[in-house]
DNA sequence: CGTTGTCAAGAGCAGTGCTCTCGAAAGTGT
DNA sequence: ACACTTTCGAGAGCACTGCTCTTGACAACG
């Protein structure tokens, strides 16, 4: 049966289910995923903790959800801030891009953690995050494409690689190390950094930020 | 009051100590840490929840002795690592090091989620942990401290480093910014393959591994 | 030998995830 | 328009958590 008209039913689902991600959304980033309760959630929304569980089955189920909107988030923020430096040169964007994503990270502290930090229940988000994962890496992907091969890497370490990722950011094989590399680098800086692993380390953030954007830059060929 | 000859209550009190930590550890292996639960801890030592706060004054304490232990223990794997390497030139035992510190977080996933992944309970180690949080860049640090610096770098980057660093690294400042980088590298690797984020994307993991290993140690002017 | 400090145990509080049941709606078919 | 089915929210309840407080027993010291 096609639904062309949703029923009151089903506006008042997906309103209801907006409802509690709002509410989850704004406790994660409050008291963090550890914390994040499902009875808070439900108080907030108005409504008893069981009725919750018509909408998700789990808790870790709305994790993943909000996980699934974190990917999204962050992959947005790197999107914008590409389409904003449009015109540029390639290292310029490049630069744009890694700093747009350590400002979305360090003003979503909690987002950041639940998708870069530990798995938080076990082993919880699996296939379902995937495709969200990889939009950062798209844009970073689509920057370097027009970057030629810098050295020649051995040919084991290319044969390490997925063929997928090469094909998906529609770079040579070639490079692929050194965008996975430098795709790593981004999100273990920023780790680094919004997890406290640079106290007494590292003093200037923002030039030091800039210093690695510069370098996996260079690592991926583009002048 | 010198305590030469430990009394009996104090014998006592490091054994139920030893013994507490070594349940917790136990089942921070089986459970993780966000479902380390310090009842059942008390339980395994054959006590009653009460009588463990006498030991630790909050299940975050305990944590916080755990993630000490483990900044330890990769410590300890690092520099046994290099021990074993003595004889060998830089650029192996650099590398000795590197697969050391992968192959620790491989064996202890929990152990290394709690120190680098995000931080569990809200932001709960603060500076105990420190000291123990910097053996790792020690070694690395010793074995680079033969290297020549490649580049020069910007002194604006250089300045952004915590001159401590270097000092405490014995390195030339200016090499500074490499070693944190290299350091940010050997983590991010390790945390990215640990926590899924190579998966589909990186198939053969030890030969990838070897790679950015061997370029960190060029970065760094290692020969 | 008595005093003092330490310790384990138990009860209890407020909170959690999750399950089950029940009554009231809303939607559907005749 | 009426009966039937599905959906939904509420409530009670289970087993669990971290943590506090009180009570009674034991060891150490003067």
């Amino acid at each position: 049966m096609l639904v062309l008209v949703p029923t009151a039913r089903e506006r008042a689902r997906v309103q209801t289910t907006e409802a509690i991600l709002a509410a989850a959304r704004i406790q994660l980033a409050e008291v963090g995923a550890a914390a994040l309760s499902l009875r808070a959630v439900a108080r907030e929304v108005g409504m008893v903790s069981s009725a919750v569980y018509r909408y998700f089955p789990s808790r870790d189920e709305l994790l993943t959800a909000l996980i699934i909107e974190a990917y999204d988030a962050v992959g947005e923020a790197a999107e914008a801030a590409h389409d904003e430096a449009a015109g540029r040169g390639p290292r310029e964007r490049w630069v744009t891009v890694w700093r747009a994503v350590r400002a979305w990270a360090r003003a979503h502290p909690a987002q950041y953690s639940l998708i870069y930090g530990s798995p938080v229940p076990g082993y919880a988000a699996p296939q379902d995050t995937l495709p969200a994962a990889g939009r950062v890496g798209l844009v970073l992907g689509g920057i370097a494409v027009e970057a030629h091969v810098a050295g020649s890497p051995d040919d084991a370490v290319v044969a390490a690689m997925a063929p997928d990722v090469a094909a998906a950011l529609g770079i040579d094989p070639r490079l692929a190390p050194a965008a996975v590399t430098a795709w790593t680098m981004l999100f273990g800086t920023v780790g680094f950094e919004l997890f406290g692993q640079y106290e007494n380390v590292v003093l200037d953030r923002e030039t030091y930020f800039d210093h690695v954007a510069g370098t996996a830059a260079s690592s991926v060929g583009i002048p």
